[in-house]
DNA sequence: TAGTGGTCTAGACCACCGG
DNA sequence: CGGTGGTCTAGACCACTAT
């Protein structure tokens, strides 16, 4: 509700969600339409359409032009992750930040890295491994390409200095990105960077992104032992 | 841009970020108000209001009352993905789903779980373990802890043939909802479960729900190994 | 306190798609 | 083709917060 007595949006959403989850609405019923919620609730319709796709947005309706808004009978779990630079991930862990350059070279990307890139070609790029730390212990194990031709300037950037990480996140925002997790066990090279043992299990990001259609970039993350990602609830001024 | 020649918010968006990924808006900076924009590009205040907003959720740019819109100087990935019902996500798979009741008790919950559950003493609460299988082999394990105090009728549900997954998702919508990702070596019990080796590394998504306040279900899901979690992108109407 | 984003309204027209 | 959601406009007022 505004000051006055006028319905707001969220007003309206929860409204609706309420009844829902009452049961009143089931799985696959179909809405009034938004003009007539409009009229039953005393408000505007663009106050309802907004409420509607907040409810939309979060996978709990359907909305079809002619078919009305329906229940979603087959509910999904919709969950946002934030993945911040690895620094301010780390100190937003109580860490320190450290940060430890591996290995820089120019490679011939192999055929998988340029189907993830979805470039046709295998093609030479810049191949940076680096080790992120938290109070100078192991936190995350990055295997990076990246493109030189999307990114050149990568080539003059001291990476024993500043993180490829935080150099294309600032210089290089990305129009795409894809984000894949999965667990996988420590190999032998892993295992004794991240000081661990061989076999444990990592939790791994695996995360490419492009400016237009141009690849910029390819990480596999895995991250020390005991990592765990959360739901973004803080705030939440994103459920929008 | 509409069939007249009208700007849509979508256009207005990419103009913006268009002026942001060329640098033009470089991170920190500070954006137009938003009733310049519009008489630049003579369109409604509205419209800029709706890209904003998108540019906003997206973790593009930070807007605050009387501060303005800036350049978000620390840029985030933010990810959404989709968790549906077990069944469907193996049927999306492309497999054949199955499902076994492994346990079925009424226990006392440990501490720890009454803490996720954010209920202040133990309860006796519903404890259900079920393997879903994809094609007969085993796909995810689920140790769950269902309130019966919000969910009486599960103790009528015969779990051996319907999944409590499944039963809760259509019978129990909840308002809030927490999921955290992890890595975790399999155990004895989860490897011979999940026909795995011991120490496997598997992918575990720990969910809990809640119905305004009150508990439903909290649940561990230990995935056979190879899961991996995709960022949700086709169709994308969700970017909002 | 003044400036900026946030929201509501009322009305119009468009785009999509189910019957 | 007709019904429903999607979007744009123009204007008003409110709410937050930087200065």
């Amino acid at each position: 509700m505004t000051a006055d007595g006028r319905l707001s949006w969220r007003a309206v959403r929860d409204r609706i969600h309420a009844r829902i989850l009452s049961g009143h609405y089931a799985p696959g019923d179909r809405l009034p339409r938004d003009a007539d919620i409009a009229d039953t609730l005393g408000c505007a319709r663009s106050t309802v359409q907004r409420a509607m796709q907040d409810l939309s947005d979060s996978g709990i309706v359907e909305r079809r032009r002619k078919g009305g808004t329906r229940v979603r009978p087959d509910p999904v779990t919709r969950a946002t992750f934030e993945i911040p630079v690895t620094r301010r991930e780390v100190e937003a862990k109580g860490g320190r930040y450290g940060y430890q350059l591996i290995r820089r070279a120019l490679e011939e990307t192999p055929r998988t890295i340029a189907a993830t890139l979805e470039i046709g070609a295998p093609e030479r790029m810049l191949r940076v491994e680096a080790l992120h730390l938290s109070d100078g212990r192991p936190f995350m194990l990055e295997d990076r390409w990246i493109s030189t031709a999307t990114a050149p300037e990568i080539l003059d950037v001291d990476l024993s200095v500043e993180s490829a990480n935080e150099w294309l996140v600032v210089n290089r925002p990305y129009s795409r990105c894809d984000v894949r997790f999965s667990a996988e066990a420590a190999g032998e090279r892993e295992a004794e960077l991240l000081g661990c043992a061989p076999g444990s299990a990592l939790f791994v990001i695996d995360r490419t992104t492009w400016i237009g259609t141009r690849p910029i970039t390819t990480v596999k993350a895995a991250t020390a032992p005991g990592y765990e990602l959360l739901t973004r609830t803080p705030g939440d001024q994103g459920a929008m």
